[in-house]
RNA sequence: GCCAGCGUAGCUCAGUGGUAGAGCAGCUGAUUCGUAAUCAGCAGGUCAAGGGUUCAACCCCCUUCGCUGGCUCCA
């Protein structure tokens, strides 16, 4: 046998073998990089050939495990329900899916049958094989295996490809890129989640097929860590804390998507609304109100009829068409056309805290995060277009300031133009590139959505993510040529003549629900003390002290500290135990020496506390303030 | 909208054909107590709604509404 040479994670290693795994005998290493290439250890060697382990802890280690183990979950579903068509299996960010046609749907219990099998193929520690053929051989293959997903995917592949992948495992052979694990007994950490449907293809018109969803880890305690994430975001929950804490209820009879703010509820909506108002005068916005009802012609001549309508709701006033109204921007361009605007007038800004109702599909709607009426933080901004790419960092600058404001971490992604839309080529082409511009200019990274764009307009979208990890959109920024053109905008230029403003639509915390519902489960319902509903309980030791404790209240109330007084005839711990379960910031505990000394004792959510006066109390919520 | 699961007291949940049960919360009384639950008593439900099967339905079947997890869509 001939030596071979080759360079591991940059050390020199000789060998008379012919694969990777001749060389690599750890066996924490679940496959390898050749070339920038991620190939299985049973990759060829050749002399020279410079190899990068891949750890199986690494993020790309557990995405192969994770693609392995949904392979060998589609072979145990396969066994146990041979009638199951497999489609496609993918590792996902935390876990892998599986989708299968099947005429029965999978229970609970066949998820557990499924486990188990699963376990036994791994128990059997099965090779991973990789086989190559043509295409026209593998459609030939799954054809006489009727499974006709894989026969289209192929076939959709098309056909400069010449050969496509196999790998097999047991039974079960699948198409499949690669790379995965060595066999199967790599395999030792997996759980089944979940059922649920999913259309072929992502495409609602194509069937529902039943997506089995599963996690896998490269060991049993990264999986209990997980599973013991799950259940803690469960906790989380902004439905679950809203329901503990008193901030917003929803009710059967009201409707679905329709969100009520109790008492506490409303007093954090407030307190951020009175952010937002401040911070925009600061910035050059105007605040504006709309009405909600608007009628009918002017969503036509915005396009909203053509481009929108099944998303809105329609009545009737005086025997006239009206539109509820989804977005805010029509007012605000009426606001701008009521009179003749000089190129010296440019930027304007105009805000609004619109309520704006949707008709969302019953299936999507979702505590705070998705309703069908929500508030929104909206603004138009009517500028030149040589004003365009400043007022559009401005708009970035003002998002990240406020995310750092209330410590959220967010990604921006760019949203190109969809299939139904309104406008010219070009200006959309203008419109993508100042959007793109900005976030270059200020070196942001930021991912393309092709076609996910609004139907006036191009966007950047920043996206934050709620206990589970799911992502919502908060702030998006929208490039608008069509509705000025449409609305006939314009203004008086240096020359004297009619010039075209830009239009930009933005939010910035997006739906104060939907910011609301990823605040709670951002700080688990411990919200920082200036948005506090409650800052502090002030609870008595004995009824002795309750008059002592009313004033302390009082003297607070009028330094405009949020506090609820606890008078009852309950014990200490008992009250604190409440205010804790609460979550409210500052404890203040007053009994005999408090009373005597004319302090308070403030306990923290710590548990810390100390003894201070009422005035150095005051002076800390105070400074708990963000300066804007 | 689609697929699946679920809907019992304010909340969390037992109850698989013989007309409902616990804990917490609530109310009443006793207790006046220094850092996460003091004790006792009381009250609370057309079992989501409508229809059907049955001598009898929270339980089985159908329809509707709502919720949950996904898919599609979106702030």
């Amino acid at each position: 046998m001939p030596q071979i040479t080759v360079t591991v994670d940059g050390n020199t290693a000789t060998t008379e073998g012919t694969i990777i795994r001749d060389v690599i005998k750890n066996k924490r290493v679940v496959a390898a990089r050749v070339n920038g290439d991620l190939v299985d250890l049973s990759a060829p060697l050749s002399d020279g050939q410079a190899i990068e382990t891949i750890d199986l802890d690494s993020d790309e280690g557990v995405h192969i495990i994770r693609h392995s183990t949904s392979h060998v979950m589609a072979e145990a579903v396969k066994l146990l329900f041979p009638d199951a068509r497999p489609t496609i299996g993918p590792s996902t960010e935390d876990g892998f899916y599986y989708d299968f046609d099947r005429a029965e749907t999978f229970s609970s219990e066949d998820l557990e049958k499924i486990e188990k099998k699963m376990e036994e193929l791994v128990s059997q520690d099965l090779p991973f094989i990789r086989k190559e053929m043509t295409s026209q051989d593998a459609i030939s293959f799954f054809r006489e295996k009727g499974e006709p997903y894989k026969v289209e995917i192929i076939s959709d592949l098309g056909d400069d490809l010449g050969t496509v992948s196999l790998y097999e495992q047991g039974t079960f052979v699948d198409l499949c890129r690669g790379p995965h694990v060595p066999s199967t007994g790599y395999l030792k950490a997996f759980k089944l989640l979940s059922v649920a449907g999913a259309y072929w293809r992502g495409d609602e018109k194509n069937k529902m097929l039943q997506r089995i969803y599963g996690t896998a880890f490269s060991s049993p305690k990264a999986l209990k860590q997980y599973l013991n994430f799950l259940e803690e975001a469960r906790k989380r929950d902004h439905r679950k804390l809203g329901r503990e804490l008193e901030l917003f209820m929803q009710s059967d009879d009201i409707g679905p998507g329709m969100i009520v703010y109790m008492p506490k509820g409303g007093r954090l909506r407030t307190l951020i609304e009175d952010f937002e108002k401040k911070i925009h005068f600061k910035r050059g916005y105007d605040i504006v109100y709309g009405p909600s009802i608007l009628r009918g012609k002017l969503w036509e001549t915005s396009g909203h009829m053509d481009n929108y309508k099944e998303n809105m709701y329609f009545t009737e006033v005086d025997g006239q068409l009206y539109g509820i109204k989804p977005m805010n921007c029509l007012s605000h361009i009426l606001i701008y056309k009521s009179k003749v605007r000089s190129y010296r007038d440019l930027p304007l800004r105009y805000f609004e805290l619109g309520n704006v109702t949707r008709h969302e599909k019953s299936g999507v709607i979702h505590g705070l995060m998705r309703t069908r009426q929500f508030t929104q933080d909206d603004a138009h901004i009517f500028c030149r277009p040589d004003q365009l790419i400043d007022e559009i960092t401005a708009i970035i600058n003002l998002v990240e300031e406020v995310m750092a404001i209330f410590n959220f971490e967010y990604e921006m992604e760019i949203s190109t133009r969809p299939a139904k839309s309104i406008g010219s080529d070009e200006d959309w082409e203008m419109a993508t590139k100042a959007l793109m511009d900005s976030l270059e200019k200020k070196g942001l990274p930021f991912e393309i959505n092709e076609g996910d764009g609004a139907f006036y307009g191009p966007k950047i979208d920043v996206k934050i993510k709620d206990a589970i990890g799911r992502s919502w959109q908060c702030a998006t920024i929208q490039c608008d040529f069509s509705l000025p053109e449409r609305f006939d905008t314009h203004y008086v230029g240096a020359d004297g003549g009619k010039h075209r403003p830009v239009m930009l639509h933005r939010v910035i915390l997006g739906s104060i629900e939907r910011f609301i519902g990823v605040l709670i489960e951002h700080f688990a319902g411990a919200f920082p003390v200036w948005i506090s509903p409650v800052q502090a309980v002030i609870m008595c030791i004995t009824d002795a002290q309750a008059g002592y404790a009313e004033q302390v209240a009082d003297e607070l109330r009028k330094n405009d500290v949020r506090v609820e007084l606890d008078v009852r005839n309950e014990k200490i711990g008992y009250k604190i135990r409440e205010a804790r379960l609460q979550k409210v910031p500052y404890m203040i505990v007053i009994g005999d020496k408090e009373m005597g000394d004319q302090t308070i004792t403030v306990r923290e959510r710590s548990g810390e506390q100390e003894t201070m006066t009422l005035a150095e109390f005051t002076a800390i919520v105070k400074n708990a303030e963000p300066v804007i």
